[in-house]
DNA sequence: CCCTCCACGGAAAGCGATTTCCAAGTATGC
DNA sequence: GCATACTTGGAAATCGCTTTCCGTGGAGGG
């Protein structure tokens, strides 16, 4: 394994100078040397040692990012908005997924401590359990006191840099544009109780709803996936003529289950979702949603981090609603 | 920043037991200056630095993912497998995408290799180009000259570990179970000429039609990806019955551009793709293709690359046809 | 022509862990 | 009861790089 040290060595100088040449440095250093010691890095395939970089400069270039799972279009959209920023300034990005178990989300932050990363970055729903966000955040503070800088993609409720998504208004805004084609009785297909985000859109809706006086929407709790939103729809009540589904995943699980049974869509049954992800443009029927702006929230989450306030910011994004042919005025 | 020399100082024991209890060692340590040492950590928030740990072992536990785009269902689902094997044997996971440049394929080994990082996957289609490959793999044998370890999901080009696709074998058997259906006016949506990937499964339909004696397909090039599909279908000719395109994000692509026209799938023409990507499920119409194996293939890789084996293995994954209401009997 | 200052090369002290080598204490066998 | 063999704790060298501090030679100013 070469070492800086075989590179001076070969290059006739000091390790001090082959450092200056090869790894970036405040420092000049004159063009004789210079080409001396990159002519004797290429000969030999010197590669920098990262570790040793990171140990005796005591920071690292690795950004970490946690996300639910990345086969899910959101989370994917999500990774590779932030993994561009990342790269756009030179950093590396180490991923994680927790498969939906807090438990995991806090080890890897921990993981990530451990790697000093640069920044870590946590993306997806909070829950509702206040100790185990207690414990994230702990594990949270714990590394910022140590240097590191944090941002959140979701509630701002770790107490970092955090890209909120308005739930709750984007869902009502949601609820308004259905009510208006003419709908009064809804379904609300709401995820798991706990996950926040869940919480947040169902309850955005329902208020919406009230507001208007319109009569209380079904509600069908499930997981938060496509199969949630697939089982969810087979107990949607026979009178619901539109039905509200927390993401878009599920609605597409939603618009299978209805498929399958013979329910048309629209004609039989609005639906609408929320995410606007990006596969859903080759969707049959057209995914009615709330669009948000996935790839910019990765990457300005990745930027709040790197530009490190003192203070957190929380920067709200709202979506925007999209009606397609999913849904039809009755 | 809290060490494990003041961890040490706290517990009142050397570095060297404190090291020995807290980052795992085959030595052991008495049960009372064990506790000790862990109640210090606890109450310091200790967290090992893993650069220093990667620097005195001279290993670490990183393993690179070179995909193309984490945004295709494709990378995503081998991207996920693999991390999943990789969290199995208690590694984590540095990813990087290229976004189709074999440019940044190169230069993400490079710092890879500066990472020290254990494993190396490269996931995605190798290109014709004899050059670059050669430069990938220069720099590929650089890596493991120090130790590395690498895989790669595609073709065997690069002389390590190797899960390869049977693009060729799948799509001759699609070829027949779609001349089977009485098709004999084939076009192919066959993606860039010098991606190899690209160029074998068209290579393969072919030669399964011409060995039936059956007219020569049109042959459509474009992008790899859903708009490429979309745009190569608008010169599919007419008398055309049936379209393979050569991978599932193109079929769908160029499902969305038939269905604008007003052309119908199946009713007017037959598609059919390759891969078949988990989103396929809830397409409509249904998509015919070849069905991979993707998230194995991921894990696999991984196990390969850690197995570490003197010679390369070279594991062939086949392809099984799966055919869904895009296609239809003439 | 002398003095100051700048530019640039090198020696050496860390960075925070691991691990080898010693030494001391404790079991075990006869 | 003594020699032998394990255990187990600690001192110190080491991993590869960065960076401070020092020294030297040459340019520029008066």
């Amino acid at each position: 394994m070469v070492t800086l040290e075989d590179v001076a060595r070969q290059a006739g100088v000091s390790l001090a100078t082959a450092s200056r040449v090869l790894n970036g440095s405040t420092r000049q250093v004159g063009a004789a040397m210079r080409t001396r010691v990159e002519k004797a890095a290429a000969e030999l395939g010197y590669r920098t040692n990262v570790a040793a970089q990171t140990l005796a400069r005591g920071a690292s270039n690795v950004i970490g990012l946690v996300v639910h799972d990345l086969v899910d279009p959101y989370f994917a959209a999500i990774a590779d908005g932030a993994m561009r920023a990342a790269d756009a300034e030179g950093h590396v990005v180490m991923v994680g997924t927790t498969r939906r178990d807090p438990e995991r989300e806090i080890a890897y932050v921990a993981t990530l401590n451990a790697q000093r990363a640069k920044a870590v970055l946590i993306a997806g729903s909070r829950v509702a359990d206040p100790v185990v966000t207690a414990r994230l955040k702990a594990e949270l503070d714990r590394y910022r006191a140590q240097g590191g800088r944090a941002a959140c993609v979701g509630q701002d409720l770790l107490g970092v840099d955090t890209v909120a998504p308005g739930n709750h208004a984007g869902a009502a805004r949601l609820a308004g544009a259905l009510a208006d084609l003419g709908h009064t009785r809804f379904a609300v297909l709401a995820g798991p109780p706990h996950l926040i985000t869940a919480a947040d859109r169902r309850a955005g809706f329902q208020a919406a709803l009230a507001e208007r006086g319109l009569p209380e929407p079904q509600i069908v709790y499930g997981r938060f996936d496509r199969d949630g939103g697939h089982a969810a729809a087979a107990s949607v009540r026979p009178d619901v003529t539109c039905v509200f589904a927390v993401n878009d995943v599920m609605a597409v699980g939603a618009l299978a289950a209805f498929r399958e049974r013979g329910v048309r869509v629209p004609e039989d049954v609005s639906v609408a979702g929320f995410d606007d992800i990006p596969t859903l443009r080759d969707h049959v029927p057209a995914l009615s949603t709330v669009r948000l702006p996935l790839a910019a929230m990765g990457s300005l989450a990745v930027e709040l981090a790197l530009a490190g306030e003192d203070v957190p910011q929380v920067v709200a994004m709202e979506g925007e609603v999209v009606l397609r042919e999913s849904v039809r005025a009755i």
